[in-house]
DNA sequence: CTACAAATTCAAGTTCACTTGAGGTCAAGC
DNA sequence: GCTTGACCTCAAGTGAACTTGAATTTGTAG
């Protein structure tokens, strides 16, 4: 019943309204229809919106977030992706925890560098511990300057 | 005694030479001296940027990084700065712990889009309560990490 | 001594996630 | 009916964090 304007989702979201643009663009969200030329939201959207941030902040590109849920149509999700991503969370998770740790530690400590102090360093070996995941590096080629 | 060259610099910390010469050239490390042309580096650089690594893995900037774990001559590192990152560590850990039970739930839920499942909602929705900090959130977004 | 693989500098290029700007459209208020 | 301002499109720009290329120097093996 009530459609959401762009400014409204961006208003709702905490989104800019280029944003919106962009995030459609890539097929991240979908607007419902048109009226003249002005985008129109279904609220449900919000929900979208909220995911993709948490994706987001949880150091997802825009591409993993796309992949993870999928485009509308298919609700064809890989659950074992989604595990294999929680799992790599779950790491991640004990690797932020080392550092707020450290960083605690490190504000309290009077040690006159932390790479000195012994429990900072403890933290951190613990914290080294939790492999990267595995980012993929694709560059493309560079093309000599077309003249 | 074993200093060491770029190459095992890179090899060790895993980190591409040419990103050893960029952190250097920031000011987030340093080379001991030179032979020839050829950097050479303490081994206590290997601490150094395992600390970048952790650091960028949890979504500080290159900047905030440098500026947190002062640049050598100066251990005077803004306690305050340090315990305030860290709160904002421990926000993210929760939201990001919100993220890792919404995808193993909807690894194993079987609705047909988890945007429709209610404990996924209700999970989502305990993520939101997490404020998010107005405008920098920026968050972790893990690089590369090539054989 | 010579060759060469490796290291150096510096400028320019790449990706990601957006933002900005120019120029155009249109629904609504006066 | 006209003005206005929000919205639209599309191209180009931004900043962070590196990477790559080209030209050059040099430590080391032969």
């Amino acid at each position: 019943m009530k459609d959401l304007d762009i400014a409204e989702v961006a208003r709702r979201s905490g989104m800019a309204a280029s944003t919106l643009r962009f995030y459609e663009e890539k097929g991240l969200i979908a607007s419902i229809g048109r009226r003249g030329l002005r985008r129109l939201f279904d609220p449900g959207v919000l929900d979208r919106l909220a995911l993709i941030a948490l994706g987001r902040s949880a150091g997802f590109s825009l591409e993993e977030i796309a992949g993870m849920f999928a485009p509308d149509g298919k609700p064809q999700i890989r659950r074992d992706l989604l595990a294999e991503k929680a799992d790599e969370l779950e790491r991640m998770i004990r690797r932020l925890s080392v550092l707020r740790d450290g960083l605690r530690h490190a504000a309290r400590c009077g040690a006159p560098s932390h790479l000195e102090c012994p429990t900072f360093r403890r933290l951190m070996r613990a914290a080294g511990s939790g492999r990267l995941p595995p980012q993929k590096t694709e560059m493309a080629r560079p093309r000599r300057r077309p003249a």
